[in-house]
Formats: structure tokens, sequence, C-alpha cells
DNA sequence: GACACTCCACGTCATCCATG
DNA sequence: CATGGATGACGTGGAGTGTC
């Protein structure tokens, strides 16, 4: 590793570790006029010292709970599976839960970008892309590909195709083949018909196609072997290889979703700093004035 | 212009944990 | 208990900026 490299990893870790100290509160994102406070308010981070995350959750929640009237045996044990892991997510969900109306991350998806229309009814996928010939294709939870038309009306347009990793698939299922990447670093699903499904955009907002493959097969993938006819040592490596890039593949794309939600989270917590930084301003003037008030006089 | 530094986004691995 | 999603940790590269 590189001197640069190493000097930015801590840079980076010092950050990351900053930025998990935080989860302090349950998130009530503020309205944008708040965020305006941000910048200045970002300009102090940079001098923030990197607390260890599990000493620091634990000291929060026993503040927190501390106010509360629940036992002292709940809270211990509330503290520790906090603590297991201080995860944001975790925190933030276990702390909203005693708050109606809080929303938690993972329930936040169910409007954010709106599905697209003849999948509306289809059993939550887990990503939904669309084609530049207008087609949506869906990925659903166990690796099936649906693939629906535009204007087609609800699941009835919907082609189930089944990915060859899913397990076994019904005996009259299509077989989607992925190939882990393109030679130019694009991701494709190859699907029947001899088409394939290319990335062709990457970042929040992955955009896919649907083409001609241009080259031949990437090596390591398999393209009519059912998981049932694998014999050979050769198959049987193969299958690993292309099971190894799928779940590459979904790995990165859940790192990118999740880096996605923890700066949305941090972006909301802030917001809520600001607020309460006036709020703690406005109590401590309003302090004062009572004190002005009812001080006996002393001349 | 060369270099160092900082910030950011990314890919990958290891691990935790919910779920079937 | 196997599986897969979520996420912390690690390492890297690119872009922007300041200094010499």
């Amino acid at each position: 590793m590189s001197k640069r490299g190493r000097k930015k990893y801590v840079q980076t870790n010092i950050r990351q570790m900053a930025m998990a100290t935080v989860g302090s509160q349950p998130a009530r994102c503020v309205t944008d006029s708040v965020v305006e406070s941000r910048s200045a308010h970002l300009q102090t981070r940079a001098g923030r010292t990197a607390v260890p995350a599990v000493a620091q959750v634990a000291t929060i929640t026993e503040t927190d709970e501390s106010a509360d009237s629940e036992g002292v045996i709940d809270s211990h044990k509330h503290r520790e599976i906090l603590s297991q892991r201080p995860s944001y997510r975790r925190i933030l969900n276990e702390l909203s839960s005693d708050v109606p109306g809080v929303p938690k991350i993972g329930e936040e998806k169910s409007e954010e970008g709106g599905s697209p229309p003849g999948i509306t009814t289809m059993a939550v996928p887990t990503s939904i892309y669309q084609t530049s010939t207008g087609q949506y294709i869906a990925i659903a939870q166990g690796g099936a590909v649906q693939l629906s038309n535009p204007g087609s009306e609800g699941v009835q347009g919907l082609q189930a195709l089944t990915m060859t990793n899913s397990g076994a698939p019904p005996p009259s299922a299509a077989l989607v083949h992925y190939a882990a990447q393109a030679a130019d670093g694009k991701q494709q699903f190859f699907v029947p018909g001899s088409q394939v499904v290319v990335q062709v955009a990457t970042g929040d907002m992955p955009a896919y196609q649907i083409r001609a493959p241009a080259t031949a097969l990437p090596q390591g993938v398999v393209m009519a072997a059912s998981p049932g006819s694998l014999h050979g040592p050769q198959q049987l490596a193969e299958e690993a290889t292309r099971k190894r890039e799928l779940r590459l593949m979904k790995n990165r794309e859940a790192a990118k979703e999740c880096r996605r939600r923890k700066k949305e989270y941090v972006k909301c917590l802030e917001s809520r700093v600001a607020i309460l930084e006036v709020q703690n301003k406005k109590l401590i003037e309003e302090l004062e004035t009572l004190k002005d008030i009812y001080s006996p006089k002393t001349d």
C-alpha cells in the first residue's frame, strides 16, 4: 500500500467513525430551510475527534434512557443489543421503535421513486430498470428477473425469468444467464433469444439496455447449463465463478444503496442538530428572561 | 508543472442478522 | 441451519486545491 493510500485510508476511517457516532436520535427529517446552516456545521466536522463507536453508542443510549422511567434491566438489555453492532440503520430503527409515526429506514422506499407502469402490483422487486426500448426489468427477491412492456397492465405483461443461481427453477422456466462484466466493464445479463441486458450507466440511476451481444461470452459464463446438469469439475468451477460474480454484483449494488442511505441519514442528523441548536438557544434565552423576572431585586 | 493533501465514490471482503 | 441482504472496514483511484 502506498504512503498516500495509507494516509487516505486513515483519514477515511476517522471520518467514517465520526459518522458512526452521531446516531443518537430518531431521524425525523426536517425541512430544507434548516439545512442551509449545514455548511457552517460541516466545517466543524473536520475537527471532531474519533470516538470508538460502540462506547459512544452505549453512552448515548444511557443518556437517553436515564430520562426514561423504564426498568434498569430493560435498558441494560437494550443497550447491550445496540452495542453489539453500532449500525446506523439499526440504531435508528431501535430508537424510533418507541416513537409512532417515525418512519424506519427500510420502510422508506415504499413511495420513493414510484414504481413504473406495468410493475406496480408485483411483489417487492429489489431492483427495477428501464431499458432503452422502454421495457422494464424487475429483479425480484430470489433472483427472478421479470420483463414488462410499457403500457401493460399490472403483472400480466411480465415475463418471469429465473436466474440460474436461484436454486431449482421450475422445469418450464426460461433461464437468464448473468455475465459479470463485458470487455468494456459494463454488466450484462444474458437472456434467451440471443440478447443481453447491458448496464450502460452506473451511479444512483443505473441504466440498462437490451442489445444483441457484441462479443462472445466472457469466460466463466455458462449459457445453457441448468443446475441439474452440472457434472465435471470444470463445470462446477464455472458455476462457482458465476455465483461469485453474481454475488459481487449484488454486493456492489447493495454497497451503493447503503452509502446513499447513510448519506441521507447523516443529512437528517445534521439538520436535526441545527434545529436542536436553535431550540436550545431559544430555551436558554427564555431561561435568562425568566430569571430576570423572578429573581429577587438586590438594590 | 510537480507534488502533497483532502475529499469523495467505489469495489471487495468479512461479518452480522433476519428469514425461510 | 443455509441463505442472502445490510453494513463496517479496508484499500484504491480520480478530481479539486494549495504550495513550492
